[in-house]
DNA sequence: TTTTATTTGTCCGTATGTATA
DNA sequence: GTATACATACGGACAAATAAA
């Protein structure tokens, strides 16, 4: 390895150059990699952006292709950028900041995020409940529940879908009340409940099906972030089961301690 | 259609029958998805167990073999169980409920899921801290750190691979001290620091790349669990910033608020 | 090693009830 | 009310992978 000098990009590169010294004993790779993860950050390649071709970018860093690739693949598989045979290397969409709080609310979340929230009832119906519901929700198996199965988007870009499972002796018409009002809090609201917060929440990831590829727009087998949650109202009883499956490259958690 | 009756098996299959009356308005498919669903929870099939054909489910429950085949999907589309063809269906291994909470220890969890935790350090080096790592820690970048990166497994099974990074100043052989105590709680003790707590958790889901596939033990391409925390001492001083891989597949994380 | 049976995966098709335009 | 689209459920046939003989 004969490359003189330290990490440091031409000028005509995009973005401030990334200065670090020569013997830090940080790998090449990782240097240039953290030179584009600051880029992207920094907003100098902004979503759906191509970045510079492998061939360019190694020559003005003055490294081997490879260090490149290499580089970009460890972006990639972060999911910050994805690459396109034939077509360049491209800036993934930024990620809609998802808090998993005591207080979540889907529209307000999004709409912190400078995007529209939207909602679409995909269907509804009533339904015995199954065991597993009917834990979460702390009523008897086999009683009466409505689900409301949602497909939520964010400008227009579908985030994920949503099943929420209300008991009928306290919700008896969830269905059209939502329909009608198009919130959950709203249609809490309309049967008395006026404040709700998030009681538990687990996290699971898994591979999109056939059927999650056609309503979120995602390649099949491409991650899902499954999501099952428990939200209870202010005397503690369980008001919410919500099974939620996001597209995972369109959402991250953050979770405060 | 013409199933007369309610979706009852046969009391060979094991398992407390389920019993739901056919105007519930809860799809075939659902009722069969609920039974199987409730058998694996409540265990009577195990982990690694495979569940009786196609065939043999259909003609018990006395519907048709698709019915069951898209109730079988809608398990493994969570994960619940996963088809091998030729072989059969298996239930999945249970994942370690991993709590994200304030206090947040390997192998703590781990230990708490009745599984012996363990930890191989894989590689170390003291290198400039990058951008990112640098506001996580609150040093300056190019500030150096010592980074540690760990396999962590259950049972001899890989969970995660963990990339911590300590600054040099506060943690100066962090890295020694691992290696010997083989221990985050225990490196950070040894350097003064009696407790700590999690202050941040971000999760994102990716799929596995090659390097994933290898040292974890999964199938490229299948999900991976992507988590970035800071640690912080008790002064409210951060002490760790970590990105560490999950194989999706081995864990769930929860969230009590 | 070869054969055979088992089991899942993928097609084809038909019919029916329900929600929507 | 009618037409259309969709989800559900069923029946059959065969391919492909696996496991057992």
């Amino acid at each position: 390895m004969t490359h003189g000098d330290a990490i440091r990009p031409e000028a005509s590169v995009p973005g401030a150059a990334t200065r670090v010294g020569k013997a830090t004993g940080v790998a090449l790779w990782r240097q240039v990699a953290d030179h584009f993860e600051q880029a992207i950050a920094a907003g100098t390649y902004s979503a759906g952006m191509r970045l510079p071709p492998e061939k360019e970018v190694a020559e003005r860093f003055h490294v081997n292709r490879h260090t490149v690739r290499r580089a970009l693949a460890e972006l990639g598989s972060r999911g910050l950028v994805r690459s396109a045979r034939g077509s360049g290397t491209y800036v993934g969409a930024q990620r809609i900041a998802y808090p998993i709080a005591s207080r979540t609310r889907f529209s307000e979340i999004v709409g912190a995020s400078g995007r529209q929230p939207g909602g679409r009832l995909v269907a509804s119906a009533t339904e015995a409940a199954s065991d597993v519901v009917a834990r979460s929700l702390g009523i008897k198996a086999g009683a009466a529940v409505v689900r409301l199965e949602l497909l939520r988007h964010a400008d227009g870009v579908p985030i994920c879908i949503a099943t929420t499972w209300l008991a009928v002796e306290r919700f008896p018409d969830a269905a059209s009340v939502y329909a009608a009002r198009r919130s959950i809090t709203r249609t809490l609201s309309a049967h008395g409940v006026t404040d709700y917060r998030r009681a538990k929440t687990r996290v699971v990831a898994a591979a999109a099906d056939f059927d999650d590829s056609l309503r979120l727009d995602v390649k099949p087998g491409s991650p899902i972030l499954l999501v099952e949650s428990v939200d209870i109202d202010m005397q503690g009883r369980p008001v919410l089961a919500t099974r939620a499956r996001f597209a995972a490259d369109r959402v991250e958690f953050v979770i405060e301690s």
